[in-house]
DNA sequence: AATCCGGGGTA
DNA sequence: TACCCAGGATT
């Protein structure tokens, strides 16, 4: 019988600690709720390595929600532009504002009220409650959609993908865990041309290219 | 359920 | 050229 602790969580924790990203801004660990937040609106639809490139000095700017609030809009949308979908530069402000008018500036720490932010969803709130607060589930984005998919065979779709991907987050270290599913597809597991050849997973896997 | 947003990178 | 990228809001 197939264990997804043996063929999958174990040695994906393994090769992240080997190969992961583990010098992105957003993931060093004095890292704010709020910066946490930035990193993740501004990566929605956006690489990694896009992001890196703008997010200190976007961070400094905008350390508090207090200070993303009141910036002119005009102001956050020229640090948004260089990534794309300008829109974000709202989420950012107007998500700010409801931090500061709801939650006394402290971001939220309960799901329901995080997707009531403007800007940010499921996968967004998810994001927040795992790096933040150590919740023990997944976020299912694209790379994790495709990686699960692919993996344990299985149909793309969202809603079977999340309970998969929350059964097998582990319960102490699921801000590693999500990144190492990320950066494995993001670098192996890879939407054109996967590195089959070079997988450490072992499992019911049906991709199979050289 | 579809459509739109978007610049940058890659094949 | 076409497709993809740590999605979410809008219709």
């Amino acid at each position: 019988m197939f264990d997804p602790q043996r063929g999958f969580v174990d040695p994906l924790l393994s090769w992240y600690e080997q190969n992961g990203r583990h010098d992105l801004p957003w993931r060093e660990p004095d890292r704010t709720p709020f910066e946490v937040l930035l990193a993740e609106i501004m990566l929605q639809r956006t690489t990694a390595e896009a992001v890196a490139g703008v997010f200190r000095p976007f961070a400094a700017r905008y350390p508090t929600p207090a200070a993303a609030a009141a910036a002119p809009s005009d102001d956050i949308k020229g640090l948004v532009e260089p990534l794309g979908l300008v829109k974000r530069a709202a989420y950012v402000r107007q998500c700010a504002g409801q931090i500061l008018s709801r939650h006394a500036g402290d971001v939220p720490r309960e799901h329901s009220v995080l997707v009531d932010l403007h800007g940010v969803g499921e996968y967004t709130a998810r994001s927040v409650l795992i790096h933040v607060h150590g919740l023990g589930v997944a976020a299912v984005d694209t790379n994790v959609r495709r990686l699960l998919s692919r993996f344990f065979d299985v149909t793309p779709e969202q809603s079977q993908i999340a309970v998969l991907a929350d059964a097998l987050a582990p319960s102490t270290r699921s801000s590693d865990f999500q990144h190492a599913m990320l950066d494995f597809a993001a670098e192996v597991c890879t939407a054109d041309s996967p590195g089959c050849s070079s997988c450490p997973l072992r499992g019911p896997c049906a991709t199979a290219e050289e």
